[in-house]
DNA sequence: ATGACAATGATACAATTAGTACAATATACA
DNA sequence: TGTATATTGTACTAATTGTATCATTGTCAT
């Protein structure tokens, strides 16, 4: 996919906030299909610059567009029009985060010497611990 | 053994930084035995390329697990999954150290949106994995 | 006028990845 | 058996990205 440049029209005088016209602008081209899901945005200050506005304008449109799950911002990388990820593909994603995690933790217990046995009533006090302190949290 | 070509694959737009699906996937593989104690990792350049990425990227990736000991990283020489470690070090602590550890793995699942089942679940095959792991080492 | 609030800008910061130079080890070969 | 060279991971730094916080500006009701 080449990359299409974005392109918005603001209007300075319409008493829309800039950052409500970026947000409405993108949100609008993707339901047109010119946006489509995996697609990179530019970066807050590239776009703020074309624009000629504060990046923070930008960053703001893109905020509430995070938060509405319209994109995904990723601090370091850039922001991508949301992919709905076939459920097996988010799942394997998150069985394996949960998967390292746990490794990691089985992994340091052993090394520390625990036994299985330990290791398994820890983990079950620790999970109790927890649920009751939801439960008192949410009463 | 013969030596496997490790298959990772990475999803640019999911969110999760390209070194932590890199660590995620390799324990993933580990725990479900594609890759054994032993084994050589590709060098964080070989790698690099494949997956075109800077091999810095990849030499973070397997820092991170070096320092979980799950793999033994060795300059000038490669990157190897570690052996079973020697049970000497244990017998040194005691339960404050496994219950912060504990703890801290439980506050992590939690916050990432594990529930208790799939955390308990999780631990018990992470342990079964140390089991067979010992079984083999002590044969 | 003025006080409140919303919008935008300025500045410093944090996370991720890339670039460059280097050190440790292995290998080839005289 | 030395020694040059290649291979491998490491350390440090820079560049690029989004984030957080506070200051400034502008508008509008009073």
């Amino acid at each position: 996919m080449a990359d299409k440049k974005l392109t918005l029209h603001l209007d300075f005088h319409s008493g829309l906030p800039i950052y409500t016209q970026i947000v409405n602008q993108i949100q609008s081209q993707l339901v047109n299909k010119i946006l489509k899901p995996g697609d990179q945005l530019p970066t807050v200050r590239a776009l703020a610059q074309e624009l000629r506005v504060n990046f923070n304008t930008v960053a703001r449109a893109y905020r509430i567009l995070d938060e509405a799950r319209i994109i995904s911002t990723q601090q370091g990388r850039g922001t991508y029009i949301i992919e709905i990820p076939p459920p097996e593909i988010s799942e394997k994603l998150r069985y394996e985060s949960l998967t390292a995690l746990t490794q990691r933790f089985v992994t340091e217990a052993f090394r520390l010497g625990f036994s299985e046995r330990e290791v398994s009533q820890m983990v079950k006090g620790s999970l109790k611990f927890w649920k009751d302190a939801q439960d008192i949290d949410s009463k």
